[in-house]
DNA sequence: AGGGGTTTTTGATAAATGTCAAAAACGGAG
DNA sequence: CTCCGTTTTTGACATTTATCAAAAACCCCT
């Protein structure tokens, strides 16, 4: 709990009296490898901090798996569509590693923005930062080489090719597994 | 100014009192077709909202122009990177048609923001659903193709398609201008 | 309506990547 | 340590899309 704490403050400080509301809202979960958080058509009622560990974010295309996202240690991780609008979940969210998760309501959570400013900037201030997030990993994806992508992946987030299976890469980066086996084998 | 209030409003209410500090708070532009809002290497210190007419961002990436997203009517735009980290813009905004803006500073955003618990809060709504549009479109752009990605455009935003020359909407799908042309050709 | 610049289309070819299938390597369980 | 299932690699080939170049169409301006 400490750590979401001082992670969470790296967008905004909070005052003692909103620091002091939160462990209350959060659950502790622990999970094991391949475990579910998430199955598809599922509404995401929750949002996750992942303390320890891993997980990945895959839905069905034509019968395969793609794996869209990551989440590791420090990261707040969800079904953002599912849990925005209420709707079923089109993806499905499993463990890759043994993780500690803390678990907050889209009730809870809401009912803290409204009765904190701070949090509200707080998440407003997160939003961007994934915002951005997104915005470049979308760019690189659209005009790199499959090339270009293994190499700014190995340079950016190496702890993925050294924890992640092949084949969850490769959908990550949009491209085949034959093809990332064979970038890989030229170094 | 009605319109800009009436369209945030979309996103979560604000009291009169709120409602009535906005006006002073935004300046009105006026543009023409092909002018620059902003050129790459500016820092971008507005955020704009487009009454009317239409215009687009865009890159260069090795000599060519890439056309990265397009705004519209009611939409917000901004170089959103830029904007937020305050760095130098890598990108150039211009004008598609002549336009009607009205332009808020960061400054005198970030005062409504601690100002006003009700603009942060609306401000944060409009990241969701400005996150969740991004996240389709990634996920389309990744896994579909040419074709697909001209079918889902012609489905879901065909303005686009009415307002903008085609080379810009290829770099937009990412694909090349011929191999547009080419799936268009066969309806 | 004519003319010049811009945008779009068409054609030929090349490059990158995907697909399918099978072999090899790896890794955990007993 | 060995075996079995999973993951990764390799090979042959097909497909999609990009690229370059030139022709055609379009559009605005006067």
């Amino acid at each position: 709990m400490q750590q979401l704490l001082n992670h969470i403050q790296q967008y905004s400080p909070l005052t003692s009296d909103t620091q002091n509301a939160l462990p209350d809202c959060f659950k502790k979960i622990a999970l094991g490898k391949n475990e579910l958080l998430l199955r598809e058509g599922q509404i995401c009622r929750h949002l996750y901090f992942l303390e320890t560990g891993a997980l990945r974010g895959f839905y069905n295309l034509d019968g395969k798996e793609i794996t869209h996202w990551f989440g590791f240690e420090k990261d707040f991780v969800t079904s953002f569509h599912s849990f925005i609008t209420g709707e079923p979940a089109v993806e499905n969210i499993q463990l890759l590693e043994g993780s500690i998760l803390w678990a907050i309501s889209k009730e809870t959570l809401t009912e803290l923005l409204n009765k904190h400013h701070e949090i509200e900037r707080l998440v407003r201030i997160a939003y961007e930062k994934y915002y951005i997030r997104l915005e470049e990993r979308f760019v690189n994806a659209q005009f790199k080489t499959a090339k270009e992508l293994y190499e700014n992946l190995l340079q950016q987030t190496p702890y993925i090719i050294e924890r992640v299976p092949l084949g969850f890469i490769a959908s990550y980066l949009g491209i085949s597994q034959e093809t990332l086996s064979r970038i890989r084998s030229k170094f």
